[in-house]
DNA sequence: TTTATTTAGGATAAATTTGTCCGAAATAAG
DNA sequence: CTTATTTCGGACAAATTTATCCTAAATAAA
């Protein structure tokens, strides 16, 4: 559904949402570790989650990635996956057809028009912070 | 959402389909100008849904693609997405935990699954006859 | 200021997906 | 039987995605 890398920066986004409700920051390596990914892909990951200003960044000793707090409420599902695939997802045809649109619906037009109006929805409503807390609970886990 | 392999192999049995409603046989080469797809591509698209006994083939002069038109209607848009890309779209976490299920859920484990059995049931409710005949009324193209 | 630590970013490599090439096998027709 | 046509299938190539390596830049602390 998503590329890996995708994957890689949702759960590290999660990650480190969690520390900095802690007030912590967070280390590349560390990030690594929690989420089980490779630690130079998933810097070249952080690394435009911080272009896109989802994450903040920073070098040197004590250095590492963390959220602003105020912020953890209002990135949604919907901005990261944005901010890594791009709307690929959500964009084009599902054949792939390029003159696909509601005047001259492919076959199956509107059925991925539905499906993917949910997906979209669902991602724009789903709050980083509820992300979060989900895992904080410690319903869930992030690893492998 | 689909493989490139699977949108070709999409559009092309929708091409053999409607051809086949017509009792007409068509060739790789007519298949892959009319979905715009490459020539040698193709060929291996269809041979694994020859394989896959959605489609039949048939070598030599007059040989070609064709579908028992008696099972137009019950193949699924399903079968053939299956037959290409595997069960890797439904099955498994939407942040590629191998650990997530219902009972141990990821903090987006019980949204995925709504969106992803919309998608199941909307390709396993979506007939070749429907997709056929919705191209052959004139609606839409394939091409492009 | 020096050193140690951490992210930034470019170059490169491996893996996967997509796409090409070509000879073999089947087969219809002369 | 021979020939032309068409799919089959293996090997190879290009493109994209995923992953690694290494040096530079920033920066905190001694």
């Amino acid at each position: 559904m998503f590329s890996k890398a995708c994957e890689y920066g949702i759960k590290a986004t999660i990650y480190i949402a969690v520390k900095s409700m802690r007030q912590e920051r967070v280390s590349l390596k560390e990030i690594a570790e929690e989420v089980n990914s490779p630690v130079a892909f998933t810097a070249k990951i952080l690394q435009s989650l911080a272009k896109s200003g989802i994450i903040d960044s920073h070098k040197g000793p004590t250095g590492g990635f963390q959220i602003d707090e105020s912020k953890i409420d209002t990135i949604k599902l919907h901005d990261i996956v944005h901010a890594i695939d791009g709307d690929k997802i959500f964009v084009g045809c599902g054949l792939g057809l390029e003159q696909c649109d509601a005047s001259q619906p492919c076959p199956v037009h509107e059925k991925f028009v539905g499906i993917r109006d949910n997906l979209k929805i669902m991602l724009q409503n789903t709050s980083l912070y509820e992300l979060a807390t989900g895992l904080d609970i410690g319903l869930t886990h992030l690893k492998r």
